[in-house]
This record gives C-alpha cells, sequence and structure tokens, in this order.
DNA sequence: AAGTTATCTGCAATCGTTTTTAGCAATAAA
DNA sequence: TTTATTGCTAAAAACGATTGCAGATAACTT
C-alpha cells in the first residue's frame, strides 16, 4: 500500500527508471504514452525529498514575522503568499518578538528553504551567522537588523508617515503633541520617532521630553503610555501612535479615562484597519500596503533565488499615506494620497 | 565552501560515517569527543533532505485556511503553532475560499508534511481522495467537509453559540430579529442559521424568510445583506451577523444609513476583536478561543501522526461565550461565560 | 549498401543520510 | 583455557530520485 517508486513505473512498463525520470522531465521518449498510462495507474508520484536531496533545492520559502496574529504582518504574508505562485510553498514562523527564538528558528531552516522572508523584531539583534554567510538568500521587511545593512530590504516610508503624521496634528492648531513611539531598537519605531521630532523642528515646536514616550509595539504598552500622558502636569492636546496595536491600547485608556475626542484629545494611528472606520471617532491614521510590501519582498528574493548575489542589494520603500477620518477634528473625511503611485522610492544602493 | 557532510566528518576524525551518525542519534561512541570537535571544525550540520529521504518524515505540518488575513483564521494558526512546538514546523496556504486551489494545494503536500489542518471553505466540497487514502492524517478546524465526517475535527459550537446570541436579543425584547447567515454550504455558516432558527422557534417568533438573509462571510457580503434588510418595507429591530468579516460590513452599511444603534437597530456579531470595545457602540458578540481551537487541532493532529488510526475519530467543540457590550441596549457590560470552562463538550464519536 | 548523424536508451554513479549485518576486541563466566 | 557475553565498529545496502556516459537504434546521405 506504499506510494509507487519510478522504478514500479519502469519495471511495469519495461523500461529504465532513467527513461521515465526523463519522461517526466519533459523529454521525448518513445514509449510515453505507455508510461503515462503506468503512471496514472500506479499513482505515482515523484517523491519530493528524493527530488530534492539529488537537486539541493527545496521548493520553500520561510517567512519570519513577530506575530502572525497582527493583521499588518498577516497581510505581509498574504502578499509573500501571492506572488510565490506555484513556484514556491510557505514556511510561516512567528517569533511573538524574541531574538532568540528567532535566531533559534533560522538555525533550523538551513537545508529547509531556499529563501527567508524576514521581519526582525529587533534592530540591534546581533548580526547572524547563517544570513551573513549568505546560506540562503533573505529579504528583510519592514526592519532591518542594522548589523546587517547590506542586505536588500523592503520597508515602509516610516519617516515621511511619521512626518505627515505631525504635520497633520500641527495644521489642525495643535503644538502640545505627544508620541507613543515603539522601540527605539526596532527599524520603524525609530524612523517615526524621528519623523516625529522632524515635523516639530520644521515648525519650531520644542520637544518635550515628556511627551516622546517610548513603548513596545503591544496594545498593553499603548495603554500604558497613553496613561502616563494622562497623568502629566501638562497633558499633550495631540498624540501620533506609532503603531496599530499600540493605538488600540491607546484608545482603550482613553475610554477610560472618558476624554473626549477629538476635542481633548486629537489622535492620529499608524497603519489602518476595517474597523478604523467604526471606531468612536473614526480614526485618522497613516497607511501603507503591507500586501504590497510582502508581494514585493518576495519578487525580490524569488529574483535572488535565481541570479543570486549578483546585483547589488535592493532597498525598497513603500510609501506612507494620510487617511483623514475624525479623530483629528476634521470634518470631512477625505484621503490624501502620494499621486496614487504605490511605491515611492525604489532606491537601488549600491 | 558547500557543505560538510557525514563523511567529511568521518573522514576527518578517522572513523566510519555509521559512527558518526550513531554518535549524532546518542548512541555511546568511543571518540565521542573527537567527533563532536570535527562537527564543530567543520561546521557540519545534517543535510535534512537526505534524512526525510530515509526516514520518510519530513517534521512538517500544513495548515490550510481561506485567508490569513482574517484575525479569526491567524489565531488558529498561532494556536496550532505553539501547540506543535519545537517537533514541527508550519507550512501555512491560503486559499481565498477557492475549493480547487485547496484540492491542488492538498495534492502537492503529498510527501511533503506529515500532516494536515484544514480549514475547508465550502462544506459541499467533493471528497478529496488524498485525505480519503489517509495519504497523511487530517484534522479538520472549523469545518467540516459533509462527506467526510469521519475524520478528527475542532469545531466551535456554533449552533449553542448563535442560540444564546438571538435568545439575548428576544430577551431584550426584540421580535423582528434577522440574521446574516454565511454560506449555507459551509459548517458554521448552517450551524449558526440553525441555532438561530431554534431560539426562535422556542419562543414562538415566526421565521420571516426576508430576515433570513444568507451571505458569503466576507465585509462586502455584510454590507449588501444588511443593506438589503435596510430596504425591506419592514425592517427588523435586531440583527445577529453570522461572522466576524460581515459584521464589519454590516456595520458600515448601518453607519452610511445613520441608523443609531442600539435605539433603531439591535446588532450582535458573531466572533470578537480587540477592537469590537472601541466600535460605536461597543459591539457585543459571541466569542470563542481560535487559539485554542488551532492548539487542540495540532494537539490531535500530532497524536494521530504519532498513533496513526487506531483510535476512533475525534471531534472536539470550542464553547462560544456571550461577551455583552452596548450594540444590543444594554446599559452595562458585562461578559457571561460557561463556567470559565473552555472545552464545552468533547464527544467522543465511533 | 555503407557511412554519418541524430535520437533515444540503459547502466551506473550520485545526492547524504540511516540501519542492518557481521565482525572484532575485551571482559566476564565457567 | 575455553566459551559467552558485552560494546563497539566498519562495510554495505537501502531511501527514490537525476544525470553523464556510452552504446543501440533509427533516420538520412551519398
Amino acid at each position: 500500500m506504499s506510494n509507487a517508486t519510478i522504478s514500479d513505473v519502469a519495471k511495469k512498463v519495461g523500461v529504465s527508471e532513467s527513461t521515465v525520470s526523463r519522461y517526466l522531465s519533459g523529454f521525448k521518449v518513445r514509449n510515453s504514452e505507455l508510461i503515462n498510462k503506468a503512471i496514472k495507474e500506479l499513482n505515482y508520484r515523484p517523491n519530493i525529498m528524493a527530488r530534492n536531496l539529488k537537486s539541493g533545492k527545496t521548493g520553500m520559502v520561510a517567512v519570519i514575522v513577530p506575530d502572525i496574529t497582527n493583521p499588518f504582518f498577516a497581510s505581509i504574508v498574504r502578499g509573500a503568499e501571492v506572488a510565490a505562485g506555484d513556484d514556491y510553498m510557505l514556511q510561516l514562523i512567528s517569533t511573538g518578538d524574541d531574538p532568540d527564538k528567532e535566531e533559534a528558528a533560522i538555525r533550523r531552516l538551513v537545508g529547509r528553504v531556499d529563501g527567508l522572508i524576514y521581519v526582525p523584531s529587533k534592530e540591534n539583534s546581533p548580526a547572524i551567522s547563517e544570513i551573513e554567510a549568505k546560506t540562503f538568500p533573505v529579504v528583510f521587511v519592514d526592519r532591518v537588523i542594522s548589523k546587517m545593512k547590506n542586505f536588500d530590504s523592503v520597508l515602509a516610508d516610516n519617516h515621511n508617515g511619521a512626518y505627515i503624521a505631525t504635520k497633520h496634528l500641527i495644521e489642525h492648531g495643535h503644538t502640545d503633541i505627544a508620541h507613543i513611539a515603539g522601540p527605539m531598537s526596532s527599524t520603524p519605531g525609530k524612523a517615526r520617532a524621528e519623523g516625529f521630532l522632524a515635523a516639530l523642528k520644521e515648525n519650531k515646536i520644542n520637544k518635550i521630553s515628556d511627551y516622546l514616550v517610548e513603548s513596545d509595539f503591544t496594545v498593553l504598552g499603548g495603554y500604558q503610555a497613553m496613561m502616563s500622558l494622562l497623568n502629566l502636569k501638562k497633558r499633550p492636546s495631540a498624540v501620533f501612535v506609532g503603531n496599530n496595536l499600540m493605538t488600540i491600547g491607546a484608545l482603550k485608556a482613553l475610554k477610560e479615562a472618558k476624554i473626549k475626542l477629538p476635542e481633548q484629545m486629537a489622535i492620529i494611528g499608524f497603519d489602518d484597519h476595517e474597523l478604523s472606520d467604526l471606531v468612536n471617532p473614526p480614526l485618522t491614521v497613516i497607511s501603507r500596503d503591507a500586501h504590497l510590501q510582502g508581494a514585493l519582498a518576495m519578487a525580490t528574493l524569488l529574483e535572488r533565488i535565481k541570479e543570486g548575489y549578483q546585483f547589488p542589494p535592493k532597498q525598497l520603500k513603500v510609501d506612507a499615506n494620510l487617511v483623514v477620518r475624525m479623530s483629528c477634528g476634521s470634518t470631512c473625511p477625505y484621503r490624501k494620497t502620494n499621486a496614487g503611485r504605490s511605491v515611492l522610492s525604489t532606491s537601488i544602493s549600491s
């Protein structure tokens, strides 16, 4: 009852295994119809492990994300999967933001996958030898490890996104603006904080250190950060929150404290959601195309798998758009896009 | 620069390959320290494909879900991953509710994975030969294929969930209650509609066929279904929506039509979300533990992989709880649970 | 009909392991 | 001293495919 092998097929037809193998690879053989018939009758399927062993390829690509439960990462994964098409299947790993787990996982991947799409949790993680040794191609998405800058990556334009978010608040007359930031040890945490500060500076608003609170990209973290802002002697009148989960936490805190939005406090978040439109008040956010990020990453990776490290690293950036709703005090929702383009800049560094 | 093989290690130490292999498998060997040293020096890692070929195992489990972007499915996947621990790695496939893709994917999985956790899109899909032939163990989650009832499955108590949802509306004085249902061709779609009808019947409320509208589990579908309800000569005063995505769509429709919740329309959804608390008004929902469903599925699958089809199929059910917020007119949110238990019933059918 | 190509074929080696077999040496028992 | 027993080892045979090589068949030339 075990599976038929190529030798069973060969025997049945009365040819050699190599002939069957060649038939399968599309070469012209004399008894193709007979072979075809035998394959069907025996329900023969080539043994993939044997094939992989021989070829040294696996037909698999791994995707490592901090948390598949975060819709943003789920979109990245989905985008990658779509872009992979029928060529590669996906292996998924959620690491729960634990760099040690990430490294262990990557080590386990050696020999199992032909490439890796990697969303690392911390920017200051030690460089991972398997990646540096180019054991298999790696494309970083959304975040990078700073010691490994010379790799392909697909980031969002975090700096500009944060900048236009902050500017939006300023344009609404706010000057006491706080930012609940992600970890400074993460790429988007740092870049968004910098964009925030850049907007302040450009508008000659003094940075108040109490108004820049570093959190951890989680719901609870956002909640606590907002609570600490609310406990300040002088509360900010507007807050730019650095990611989707922290925004949820911040909103929970505001609700609990019965703060009226946007009158008593304006809020702008990072990353959109189907429900953002339905919360009270509808949430103004910075949005970027996570699906596209995943797809670009996969495309880059496949290219790299095929071509190797001939061409220089590609550092792609997806743009960030302002989606105006009600939480900053605007009256009529509209959407500012960057002229409809999705890829803002595709800088190729040497 | 290519990878060292077991034979390189053997040569370096001056023993046979089998000795190294046995060292790796934990047997006692004479030159263990030397072998260990050589392995480190050569940075030797066993070739997984060779191992798999020899053993016939892959160390991989596939998870097929309709859409990883749906947080509910993401939770299932996460639960499965956690339960798998270090024993198995996950291969992820999103099918976009396309039964043909599902079948093609399953066919591709043969020889690649040791087992499958499967959330099929349609209950009435044709039985899939690879599964029926028990090529590898399969555990159905959340939904089943009706022609393949005799397999392990981990469902939610959809019937009861829908029943208590409907009853909750009735207890708030509603009699004109509609249900936006998922496809009758899906397990939860059907079971929830039945639970809804059972609650009506028990309370002697006549079923109005206009009030049972079959949709497709999508945001757009929910939107359209709600629109059609709003266009009825006699609108319902309360709606039970059959899943998370359709609930979002329904809320969008209500918002667009400027219907006041819960005064003009009471709403209860199926499946909770971090943001449900923050929408306007906070959404009353039926909730179940998707993470647990995934974990139970993985546990069952691992058992099945180890033990084979010795023991009879396990049909597990996870309970569904009412989470009361404001969208049905309750004033003070509280949470009704089934006495804190998570697994409502663990019926083992023969 | 003989020589030259062009196609197709089977043999055997290979990919890197694990596992069975049989053998050798040293120790324990008789 | 002989015989069993133990504890390890190397050699070889799988696992199921692909592929280089050389030989066989067929198809053209002249």
